[in-house]
RNA sequence: GGGGUCGUGGUGCAGUCUGGUCUAACACGCUGGCCUGUCAAGCCAGAGAUCGCCGGUUCAAAUCCGGUCGGCCCCGCCA
């Protein structure tokens, strides 16, 4: 009994079995459903652990059938009774608890509940901005609850890999220091300083690194972090990171460490076996094979180079971009040689989204296999020692569909790359319950942004390089390839991490190279800096997507499906509002004054 | 900042292209009745929608046009 004299669970809803036939037991949970046959009624009650059908049997009580009849869907109920096995041909085998029926003596309504607006079930019908603004209702859906339960197992087997493994489990401020570069702070208003902000961590990446330097040696943190870019089926503005960080090591450490994690949390939480050590490709290698350097390794398709077997190509299409410098590379969807009009430009549209000037393609028939066996509006253009070189070089068989990009070398990867992608969906390339990991190292150190001219990391400005490229500071540092490396899981980028800079001459030359003066490197990194003054050891580390991985591990297309209050693609809570506007007391205390858009103003006029 | 797509009873959708036949269909849910073994219970009856919002065109708008708001997907952005 609890304190308002309601007999407490005794069970849960979820594990009752003929063993415990016999039983008096007391149950405490929602009504799921309701089958009410006039004289028998049933109910299936749910909680977190299952379902339990709960039977209410005429004769007798009549109170208590009467208290039954006015049970709706989500009421809160306890109720005591006694286990039954169920009559023979009553059982129901898709129930965990199916063999057994809880035969009610006793119910209290805890709780009343609304007609809710959609139904609490294994499929939710419902739009997604319902289910946002109904988020604890959402919730109740066992495959949620299920997300939400993987998520803590993979939590708790991280914390144990990485305990065994020596490593402190550290907190670093949420309230930080805002870096320019990167992607765009949230702000946090000081009051006590007012006219100066916070900034939330885009990621503990400072902090990890002077963990090191204070000699912690090993770190990791089940990180939240904050960036204020637009969001995607991938991206939330706040989210999870696995953030490490080791002292006195290279990238094997880095990378077999973190091998051995994704390996005992996929034996622990999912009883996977994964294969280790996981594939490295090189970040050059991953753009010319498959188009991106966050391949997809569960299928092949891979991209082929046919820049050679077309040199002497009087096609001007051809001809034009291997004129300018330009790429023709291409896929052999094996087997889509009989997709319809309809398909093939649907794939054309596919690879004009991702800047392709065009798609060519070539089915490979039986019937023209004389001459090379390519159907396409371009075999006229083509000569016969072309068609068979494209046909070899290939691999074409009949029944293959050949697709071509011709262009610049980033719109055809990019675009073939996609490409690629959409043929494995549409083949069903990929069996399910497949996880391939791979490393992407080799990465460039910086990259010029295309706009501004201006010289940026590739990963960030601490990363560290490759020792044999340090004359390219000199003639070209975009030829300077980084010491950081990507982890990758089907495709989706995990996470990055590199082994970082600790010497002041690296460090600089990197700044300068980043067209940062004194002053700037002062104002922005100058604690950091100082720090490394005072006897800095090699350190490196990663920072796996933990959302990313929840989301791959249950199968779920999107992070929000992982987080338990995520927000929308515009960054707002559809549950709560946020963000708001605020009290005009709480601008003065920090001293802001808001200055509305001009469009703002017009509604307001 | 840009592109695509969606918005119709509580929910999911049909109808929109080709304006009138829409007094808005269907399924689920909801309410009531019947029903003693269901588990997506069944059968019967009923309630419930100013078609996201604002404006325009028209004799007539869910339907056409303009704007706007919101969801989702994508580009940009994400050191």
């Amino acid at each position: 009994m609890n304190a308002e004299g309601i007999a407490k669970r005794t069970h849960t809803c979820g594990e009752l079995r003929a063993s415990h036939v016999g039983k008096a037991v007391t149950l405490e949970g929602w009504v799921h459903r309701r089958r009410d046959h006039g004289g028998v009624i049933f109910i299936d009650l749910r909680d977190r652990y299952g379902l339990m059908q709960v039977v209410f049997r005429p004769g007798g009580n009549a109170d208590l059938q009467d208290r039954a009849r006015r049970l709706r869907n989500e009421y809160v109920i306890s109720v005591r009774g006694i286990i039954r096995h169920r009559p023979e041909d009553m059982v129901n085998p898709n129930m965990v608890t199916g063999e057994v029926e809880l035969e009610a003596q006793q119910v209290t309504l805890l709780s009343e509940s609304k007609s809710p607006p959609f139904l609490i079930d294994e499929e939710s019908g419902a739009l997604e901005d319902l289910r946002l603004k109904y988020r604890y209702l959402d919730l109740r859906r066992p495959p949620l609850q299920r997300a939400l339960q993987l998520r803590h197992e993979v939590y708790q087997a991280i914390r144990k890999y990485l305990n065994e493994k020596l490593f402190l489990e550290i907190d670093t401020p949420i309230l930080t220091k805002s870096t320019p570069e990167g992607a765009r702070d949230y702000l946090v208003p000081s009051r006590t300083y007012r006219g100066k902000f916070y900034a939330l961590p885009q990621s503990p990446q400072i902090y990890k690194q002077l963990l090191m330097l204070a000699g912690l040696d090993r770190y990791y943190q089940i990180a939240r972090c904050f960036r204020d870019e637009d969001p995607r089926a991938d991206r939330q503005p706040e989210f999870t990171q696995i953030d490490i960080e080791m002292s006195f090591v290279d990238e094997e450490d880095i990378y077999n460490l973190t091998e051995g994690l994704f390996k005992h949390v996929f034996a622990e939480v999912l009883d996977v076996s994964l294969k280790v050590p996981f594939l490295r490709i090189d970040y050059w290698d991953a753009l010319s094979r498959y188009g991106t350097d966050k391949p997809d390794i569960r299928f092949g398709l891979e991209l082929v180079d046919l820049n050679d077997v077309f040199s002497e190509s009087h096609f001007q299409v051809f001809s034009k971009v291997l004129e300018a410098g330009g790429q023709i590379k291409g896929i052999n969807a094996v087997g889509c040689g009989s997709y319809s009009r309809k398909e093939m430009d649907q794939l054309a549209e596919i690879a004009k989204s991702f800047c392709a000037p065009g798609l060519i393609s070539f089915k490979v028939t039986a019937e023209e296999a004389a001459e090379g066996g390519l159907q396409s509006s371009v075999t006229k253009f083509l000569s016969p020692e072309e068609k068979t070189g494209l046909c070899e070089r290939m691999k074409a068989q009949e029944g293959d569909l050949l697709l071509i990009v011709a262009g610049a070398q980033r719109a055809v990867a990019e675009s073939l790359g996609q490409l690629r992608l959409e043929i494995a969906r549409r083949q069903k390339l990929i069996e399910p319950g497949q996880f391939h990991f791979c490393w992407v190292y080799n990465f460039p150190l910086f990259s010029r942004n295309p706009d501004t001219g201006q010289m940026e990391s590739e990963h960030h400005p601490f990363t560290g390089f490759r020792e044999e490229d340090i004359d390219f500071f000199e003639t070209d540092p975009t030829k300077i390839r980084s010491r950081a490396y990507d982890i990758v899981l089907n495709g989706v980028e995990l996470g990055s991490g590199s082994i970082r800079i600790y010497r002041k001459d690296h460090q600089k030359k990197v700044f300068e190279a980043l067209g940062l003066d004194q002053d700037q490197i002062q104002r922005r990194f100058g604690f950091l800096l100082e720090a490394f003054d005072y006897g800095a050891p090699p350190h490196g580390g990663i920072a796996p997507g933990l959302d990313r991985l929840i989301m791959i591990m249950s199968g779920l297309g999107s992070i929000r499906d992982v987080i338990a209050f995520p927000k929308t693609t515009t960054g707002a809570s559809l549950m709560s509002g946020a963000p708001t506007t605020v009290d005009e007391s709480q601008l003065q205390d920090l001293g802001i004054a808001l200055r509305p858009r001009k469009r703002d103003r017009e509604v307001e006029a």
